[in-house]
DNA sequence: CCTGGACCATACGCTACCGTACGCATCCAT
DNA sequence: ATGGATGCGTACGGTAGCGTATGGTCCAGG
């Protein structure tokens, strides 16, 4: 009997490095990303750090990388919806990304976007992410049979209220919070001008 | 003739500092707003910053004040708007801010909000400008004759909109920007329900 | 057994930064 | 003019972080 899986090994690779490192991003941002810090958190010494990295910047470019992945795999998941329910789809959309429900998720959505501000490389990752989850939401409003025109401005009201919502502090303002979003959500996704209606 | 005023007076006083400081804040955001690197930026050395501010915190502190206090006159100035022109002045609003003209203004916005995400005195100064901002904004939906519900979603989209665009990267989804956010801003103030319609 | 490689600890030099102590200059009022 | 207050420079100790050098440990294969 091989036992060439099971073995879990104490022992650190790359990606348990870019997982924890991922977890710091989101809590710390991009600046309280320091490989003394994510060593101490895994327990180990640096030592074992720039074993597994080139330096400091070898680990957020993977970081990155694995970011992007896991978003473009996101989207295409998210933005596939059988025919016909495609209203739906967007519906589900909006309320996966605006509700509370995965804020791991919307924290390091933040602090790459703040990241990008200033480092090309992240601004090229968050371009990429953003132009195919563009497309993808477009392609959803298409089917529901909203103009071309139309569907580019709607889905980029799409994310950028989920974005923006995330930075706004506004427990005080409505008590019904839940009214609202559902409100927000019909603004975005209904429109007087489908031709192809759908239930919600 | 007593010249008290068109004296330079090479010396710093606390508002230099905040100003300088509010810079840096927008350039390199909160983690890269350091006495040293600031007092570098002004041609003098700590020496000065610590005489005029107890320590670190004492100048985030006097940032964050004067932040507020800016953003609060901006607002009441923004949604102050002449009887049936409120309509007007939302798109006017939605335009100052969506666009890339103060394009200084929403790199402070975002560095203060990520601020926010970690720093519960940013977090309370945000929390108090976003009440102010939705109110006043609401306050316009309301003299245009939206219904007080409705009023409430469609300011709160507004401003997720607005900072939510700033943190995208879409150059190469849309070709037309302009007429883009021209949709969005349609979308976000216009409304069937409108009882008061008025000409943009 | 032993040897080489994978993985990690330890120790070091270096830089950037915080905050303090203290000294020096400039200005203004008495 | 002079002495105190204001505004800033200089020097220092201390911490945190990056990256390197080097040695130790465990394990597989011969």
């Amino acid at each position: 009997m091989e036992n060439v899986v099971n073995k879990p090994r104490v022992q650190l690779d790359r990606d348990a490095w870019v997982v924890a490192a991922t977890d710091v991003l989101a809590e710390e941002g991009i600046a309280g990303l320091r490989v003394e810090v994510l060593a101490k958190r895994l327990k180990v010494t640096k030592g074992s750090f720039y074993w597994h990295f080139q330096d400091r910047r070898d680990l957020l470019m993977a970081v990155l990388q694995t970011w992007r992945d896991g978003r473009i795999r996101d989207i295409v998941k998210q933005t596939r919806a059988d025919p016909g329910r495609e209203l739906e789809q967007i519906y589900y959309v909006i309320d996966i990304y605006s509700t509370s429900r995965s804020r791991r998720g919307a924290m390091i959505e933040l602090a790459v976007r703040d990241w990008a501000r200033r480092d090309p490389e992240a601004a090229a990752i968050v371009a990429e992410v953003d132009d195919i989850r563009l497309r993808c939401a477009r392609d959803l409003f298409l089917a529901c049979g909203v103009p071309m025109e139309e569907a580019s401005s709607r889905c980029m009201l799409l994310y950028a209220y989920v974005f923006g919502i995330s930075l706004m502090i506004y427990d005080k303002f409505d008590s019904d919070v839940a009214r609202v979003k559902r409100d927000i959500a019909d603004l975005i996704a209904q429109s007087a001008n489908m031709t192809k209606r759908q239930s919600a």
